[in-house]
RNA sequence: GGGCCCUUAGCUCAGUCUGGCAGAGCAGCGGACUUUUAAUCCGUCGGUCCAGGGUUCGAAUCCCUGAGGGCCCA
């Protein structure tokens, strides 16, 4: 018969006949005492006791992701979120109507057993059961025991399948979930506040991305949804705060790649009265604590490269990093004709109309990036290129920014905030400028923003961490889609 | 965006090179088995071979187009 209907047919059949015994498949309430974890260690306590008097007894649930049927009486195993737990159910014990109404449960129903504990010839710690029923039935079988679930696509589209059948796949969500709950408890611990800003914007700032756009019905208005979180936090410090920070989802309009999903999850953090050095310190600090919370280490294993997260990270000059990695002094080559020239000399696939922080930025993606294994904080970018970063002194052309390395890849963005209105307005309009001349993304003028940092806004230090890729670090994964329970995929048909 | 690869039973996969009855394991169904644990043993059902077109006496297999996915490059 089974065929995919037919395997369903048969559910349907089961389903009918419970029904027509006159149990609820789908119960509104059950009986629970001990999860599997928690019935196995009430066992063990018991036993250290020295195993005084009866068995402790449990009534426990989860789903059936075993039979094993011998004739006159069948082992199952009950999953739930702890863990596993077996039971052992006899003919004898249960009775011959009890007995008969297992024949309708199906791997994949959830059901509930009630007796004592007992441990099994084999040493298990196993459900002597004296009642079992099932809670949900499940018209639809579960993936392969053995194999799980293989199929890339398939897991991500169905994701629960994924969970079901691989519990490597649970635990990288489940260190997802501590690494951010780590991630707030360190910055709840050291004075931030944590906010929650608008995702629906009139202006999409903060980065040079490509957003996506929405409609307003009743405002009749466009609206982006946000590329950063930047302009609104920045603001926060404008209206006092010392300390803000948000974890949130943001969303770019852009390619789909192993490091780049169209929505994901980033935290930015502001603080007054600190510049990009304090930063730096501040960056390596969490994501040291945060492994050293998580994992209890703070050496990682990436692929074939060992990574050390333990302070202090290499800080090496963006300059010093393209000399060492690409023989190339951009000091050499101050304008963007004589930069241009150089890369196309190398055959670099750039657009001609960048600027010159843009052929910079683009030499090293492509010469320094994949040479930043070890933990290392890139510093003093190219002006046309960080609009909302301070100036540095004495280093024309170059701001107070750096952004920090992993594996290779990007894992943030950080800098001494540009708080001069004036130089922010100005800032703006050379990226309309260089908008209305070439090709490259641009961040946009938001007067609102100005209007904020006109009423005056301290000296602020600030900084992007990409949750995403600093889980992908921690977990060992070389794809975003690893990390993101249901990453963006192509719609079927 | 370009190149390469993948798509066969509910799941995991053979079969494609070299065209000739569409296969295995798990799951299902029937049977045996009262401490098994990838239970075991016997029997058995199950296919839009991703979709469409072409070549051929004959296509899962060769060719073309398309869809979805993956990897590498940009």
């Amino acid at each position: 018969m089974p065929g995919e209907d037919e395997l369903i047919q048969q559910r349907r059949e089961k389903l009918a006949r419970i029904r027509a015994s006159g149990a609820d498949p789908y119960p509104p309430r059950v009986r629970r005492t001990h999860s599997s974890a928690a019935a196995a260690a009430a066992f063990e306590a018991w036993e250290q006791d020295g195993a005084p008097g009866e068995a402790p007894a449990v009534a426990v649930t989860g789903r059936v992701t075993a039979m094993r049927d011998m004739g006159k009486a069948a082992f199952l195993d009950l999953r739930d979120g702890d863990g596993r737990i077996q039971c052992y159910i006899k003919r004898d014990t249960v009775g011959a109507d009890a007995w008969a109404a297992l024949a309708d449960f199906d791997l994949g129903d959830f059901a509930a057993a009630e007796g004592p504990l007992m441990r099994t010839r084999t040493g298990e710690v196993t459900v002597d059961v004296r009642a079992v029923a099932l809670i949900a039935k499940a018209l639809r079988p579960p993936p392969e025991k053995w194999h799980g679930l293989e199929d890339t696509e398939t897991r991500y589209r169905q994701r629960y399948l994924d969970l079901l059948g691989n519990a490597e796949v649970r635990d990288i969500f489940r260190t997802r979930a501590e690494v951010i709950a780590a991630i707030r408890r360190y910055m709840d611990g050291h004075g931030y506040i944590e906010v929650e800003t608008p995702v629906l914007q009139p202006e999409a700032g903060g980065a040079a991305a490509t957003p996506f756009i929405t409609h307003h019905r009743a405002l009749d208005q466009e609206f982006y949804l946000r590329i950063s979180l930047e302009l609104h936090l920045k603001r926060l410090i404008v209206g006092g705060y010392d300390r803000v920070y948000e974890i949130g989802r943001i969303f770019r309009n852009e390619g789909v790649s192993k490091k780049h999903n169209p929505e994901f999850t980033m935290m930015e953090a502001y603080e007054a009265y600190a510049d990009y050095h304090d930063i730096a310190r501040r960056y390596e600090s969490i994501v040291a604590n945060v492994a050293q919370e998580v994992l209890g280490r703070t050496v990682v294993r990436y692929g074939e490269h060992e990574i050390d997260l333990s302070p202090p990270w290499r800080r090496i000059t963006m300059r010093e990093a393209l000399i060492e990695h690409a023989g190339i002094d951009f000091e050499e080559y101050r304008t963007r004709e004589k930069l241009l020239e150089e890369i196309q000399r190398r055959k670099l696939e750039v657009d001609p109309g960048w600027s010159w922080g843009k052929l910079l930025d683009e030499a090293v993606s492509h010469y320094v990036e994949p040479h930043l294994i070890q933990p290392t904080f890139l510093l003093d970018y190219p002006k046309e290129i960080s609009p909302l970063a301070k100036s540095k002194p004495d280093a024309p052309g170059l701001v107070e920014r750096f952004e920090p390395f992993i594996a290779g890849f990007e894992v943030g963005n950080a800098y001494s905030e540009l708080n001069d209105p004036v130089d922010q307005r100005e800032r703006f309009e050379q990226q309309a400028r260089m908008q209305a001349a070439g090709l490259e993304d641009v961040e946009m003028l938001d007067e609102d923003f100005l209007l904020a940092i006109e009423h005056g806004m301290p000296p602020t230090g600030g900084f992007g961490m990409g949750i995403d890729r600093i889980v992908m670090i921690l977990t060992g994964q070389t794809t975003i889609r690893e990390v993101i329970l249901f990453p963006q995929l192509r719609r079927r048909e």
